[in-house]
Parts: C-alpha cells; sequence; structure tokens
DNA sequence: TGCAAAACGCAACAATGTTGCATTAAATGA
DNA sequence: TCATTTAATGCAACATTGTTGCGTTTTGCA
C-alpha cells in the first residue's frame, strides 16, 4: 500500500468539505477551492480521502453524491456506515446524524454489508413556523 | 393537467420494468426495448410512470438509478416511500421488501417527507454455501 | 540535496441526463 | 370511420458528471 502525501489540492479539499456545516458534492467542491487544482485532482483526491477514512460518501435521495467530514470517528478504523442521513428539501443540505444508529432485522439468508438510510424532509432551520 | 395516453413505447417500458423480478436502470431498460423508441423516450416515460405512480424510483448505494414496479400499492394513492430496498453486490439486482417497514424516531424539529433505506450486502440467491 | 513514486495537469473520452423543435400518433367526439 | 386536438416521439445538440492515459511536477524521506 502506498504512503499517503499531505499536498496542496488535499488540504484546499479536505478545509472546504471541515469548514462546510452540511455535505458537499464535487461540482460544489471544485467551486470552492477554484483555482487550487485541476477538476480531475479534485475527483481523485475525494476518492483518496474517502479511502483514508477522512471523510465519507453520502448518496443523496436523488442519487447525487456528496462528501462530509467523519466527526465521530477516528480515522484509524473503517467507518461504520450504520448512521442516519438527513437531507432538507428545502436548503439541500445533508447532515449526518451519527447518534442515530440503525437496527434492521431481516432474515438469515440475507447477508447485510452496508446499510444506507437517508431521510429527506424539512431540517429544523428551514421550518417555515 | 394533461391526459396520459398509453404508447407503444410507455407499454414496452412498463412491460420489461413489469417481467423483471429486480429493479432496472434506465441503460437497462433501454437496452431491454430496444428499437421500440429512442432513448430520450425512456427517459420521458419513466418520468411518466413515476409520476402516475405505475413504478418507483430507488436509488442504489452507489448512486445509480433504478425503476420497479409498485407491487403492494395501488396506482390510486401516493407512493408510499417507507420500505426497504435491498441491494444485492453481487447479482447487483434491487429488490424491494415491502414488508419491512421502517419506523424512525428523530427530534420534532426534523420534518419527515420520505424514507429512503437501501441495504447492500449478499442475497439469498448468491449466498456461496 | 537527490531520488523514488505519489500526485498533478491536460486532453480526450464515456456515460448519463436534458432541451428545443418539427413530426407523429393516440384518444375523443362528430 | 374520419377529423381534430394535443400528448408523445425522434432527432440533434448540448450539459453534466465521472474516467483514463500519459508526460510532468512535487512530496517525503534517506
Amino acid at each position: 500500500m502506498s504512503i499517503p502525501r499531505n499536498t496542496k489540492a488535499k488540504q484546499a479539499v479536505l478545509h472546504e468539505i471541515s469548514s462546510s456545516d452540511f455535505a458537499l458534492s464535487q461540482p460544489e467542491i471544485f467551486e470552492r477551492v477554484k483555482g487550487a487544482c485541476d477538476r480531475v485532482t479534485v475527483y481523485r483526491v475525494l476518492d483518496r480521502l474517502v479511502m483514508e477514512n477522512k471523510i465519507h460518501k453520502i448518496v443523496n435521495v436523488d442519487g447525487t453524491i456528496n462528501y462530509a467530514r467523519c466527526t465521530s470517528c477516528d480515522e484509524s478504523h473503517t467507518h461504520a456506515h450504520d448512521h442516519l442521513h438527513f437531507s432538507c428539501i428545502t436548503c439541500k443540505k445533508i447532515e449526518c446524524l451519527e447518534e442515530q444508529l440503525i437496527h434492521v432485522k431481516l432474515p438469515d439468508t440475507y447477508q447485510i454489508k452496508e446499510l444506507f438510510l437517508t431521510i429527506s424532509g424539512t431540517c429544523p432551520s428551514c421550518q417555515a413556523t
């Protein structure tokens, strides 16, 4: 396995993801690091960051892919994909609700590898009161 | 609202989705109705069928979009997106497990509109015994 | 400071989805 | 059965998102 390097592009991408309070898509990330690196580099950096467990990949209800910082889990262990993602239909932001773990009981004939729950609706800050 | 028509393309697309025992993607559907209509028509027919509640749209764990027949729900009511999708990592098929309803309790500040759970793993027919 | 290879930029390509517009064909009523 | 209305189609062109190959640059380490 190769030794990861801490490059400018990687720092820029990770910084944008870290400083955002919701999950970002590749185009959004590229937009925010504008000029720091090439479009292709963003893709490659994202892949690497996912492999290094620094960020994780979230698929939204519409199929768009977003990336967010792993907050509750440290980098040393494989990310546990058993928590919930909330996708706001108003502001389009995606939050991880990591304290809400999911337990589903399926027939023994199904072997579960990964659990993937996204709930769409209206988040607290978008509630029209 | 416009009156939907029962066209050849629509029949062909619906037939392929109906006769498949797992969810199909747009490319798969286009491949199967080959010659019956244009690629663009498949997209438009799929959108219409979703709006008419004849089929439903499933996003896989990798972000690919698949379409399946609504079996348990009739066409007259809005589809309830509160059941579970099982995505097999071996045969790539997606099944709806409609009997497994999901109930998630979130803080009242979150308004849930749609629940979207996909579990990936190995389905019964792909189990190496 | 020099070296190996990790990472990058660029160009080209591929897959997937969208839009506009002229043409075709379903459903309905005469 | 035929004419009419407009839903639906086909085609071309475009947009977005993601991938691959390859020569060049840069990082981390000795």
